[in-house]
DNA sequence: TTTCTAACA
DNA sequence: TGTTAGAA
């Protein structure tokens, strides 16, 4: 299928999938014409791609990742035990995130239990105009 | 009409 | 990332 197609069935943009291949996350074929050409599995590897971006991964950690990908849910495939070292490390990144994160709302609660009665109704006020 | 590359907002 | 110009 060409760019549009895919496109179509991954929803995302073809300057996206163009980015991608850069990244070396897509290998297209290419027509004599120089139109990309992919391949069905590529509807699947675009989904895990955005699986693992959303994860907060790197696109060279995703480009390593992704021959250890099986065309089912994510399944991990036998052989590549190396990159479950990186997962463990990103695992690890993702608490520590987690862990500041929710330092950082405790401080917010805080500070917003202080607010009188009259900031908050002027908030509610301001809530709704937006 | 569709896609490509490259570059700017 | 979106958008766009100019060329197949």
């Amino acid at each position: 299928m060409r760019i549009s197609e895919l496109e179509r069935r991954t929803g995302v943009s073809q300057r996206l999938l163009r980015y991608y291949e850069e990244q070396g996350l897509l290998r297209p074929e290419r027509l004599p014409s120089g139109y990309r050409v992919y391949a069905e599995d590529d509807v699947t590897t675009v989904e895990h791609i955005r699986n693992l971006l959303a994860a907060g991964l790197s696109t060279t950690t995703i480009a390593d990742l992704l021959p250890c990908m099986g065309s089912a849910g994510g399944q991990l495939i036998a052989d590549c035990p190396e990159l479950l070292l990186d997962l463990q490390r990103e695992r690890a990144r993702l608490s520590a995130a987690i862990a500041e994160l929710t330092t950082a709302r405790s401080t917010l609660d805080q500070v917003i239990s202080t607010a009188p009665p009259s900031v908050e109704h002027e908030a509610a006020r301001l809530r709704g105009l937006s």
